[in-house]
DNA sequence: CGCCAGGGTCTCG
DNA sequence: CGAGACCATGGC
């Protein structure tokens, strides 16, 4: 209301919920912990939030209805964690994981971010997202940190300024999907009224975007809880589920697919982290 | 230092 | 359809 009034801070309900276990396991990988409350951007509007036992204690742009929307603070988690396959894998995931969601993020900055992901750990993915921010967003009012730059703006740019922010071969593809979304070729938004397999398709048609990005899109960005993004982590895991058996990368998607359930998309990213986080599993 | 990382794409059998 | 080569870069 009165420009000179200082920040207020408010304060939502927020069961069943982790705040630093969500934003550390590998789905979002710009927001920071400084001074006790995490600091990130929801688009282009700041927020800083902290986890103080069932409640969340946030300040910036920001309504309480936006951070809730975001941190998907509405999803029945009794019901998730219910339909979590009865296996030890799946269920030692559930244990050790209990409060991540997985949340809403905006559309573009997650396809951009996943379209960088390729071949490089979750530490670099981090490092190449924030160096984009910093040479092509806009700043953002608060914020140590830019928005992440609009396809539009990307699409002004060419390969080799993108590859100073070290994106190496992702540079091309960043680019080129920048321009198609830009130029109208790909609507992000008419996806959101698609049937899930149609979108894939859709994503699909972008460089740098195969069946595993296309996922994650899908999953972080598009709502769609049964879709499942097999890496390198995930793909161990359902090996070792399946008893150590060596399987195509085909059949190891249609297992994930066929055997975690309607929240499917909810257990690979439990088992992803937990099997990252606690090294556990064979190595090869 | 050698190996690996939240892969995609193209080619060849 | 399935396997291999190639693509850059940094963490460990």
């Amino acid at each position: 209301m009165n420009g000179t009034a200082p920040p207020s801070v408010s304060i939502l309900d927020a069961p069943d919920f982790n705040l630093p276990l969500t934003l550390t396991s590998g789905q979002v990988f710009h927001w920071s912990e400084v001074a006790g409350y995490w600091e990130g951007l929801v688009g282009d509007k700041y927020c800083a939030v902290r986890q103080d036992g069932q409640h969340l204690v946030f300040r910036g742009s920001l309504s309480a209805a936006e951070v809730a929307n975001y941190f998907a603070l509405d999803h029945a988690m009794d019901e998730i964690s219910a339909s979590f396959p009865d296996d030890a894998f799946s269920q030692a995931a559930l244990r050790a994981c209990t409060g991540l969601r997985v949340i809403r993020q905006p559309e573009w900055e997650c396809l951009a971010t996943f379209i960088t992901s390729a071949m490089k750990q979750v530490a670099h993915i981090r490092q190449m997202s924030l160096a984009i921010r910093s040479r092509f967003g806009m700043p953002v009012s608060q914020s140590a940190i830019n928005a992440y730059p609009s396809p539009a703006r990307l699409a002004l740019t060419d390969e080799a300024a993108l590859r100073e922010c070290s994106l190496g071969f992702r540079a091309k593809n960043l680019l080129g999907a920048a321009r198609s979304i830009d130029d109208g070729t790909i609507d992000l938004l008419a996806l959101r009224s698609m049937k899930t397999a149609d979108a894939r398709t859709a994503l699909c048609s972008l460089p740098g975007v195969g069946v595993k990005v296309a996922n994650c899109v899908l999953l972080f960005a598009y709502e769609r809880l049964d879709a499942v993004p097999v890496d390198v982590w995930i793909n161990r895991i359902m090996r070792a589920m399946r008893g150590g058996r060596p399987a195509t990368a085909a059949q190891l998607q249609r297992y994930s697919e066929r055997h975690l359930g309607p929240y499917a998309g909810y257990v690979q990213q439990y088992l992803f982290h937990h099997a990252r986080v606690s090294k556990t599993l064979p190595q090869r």
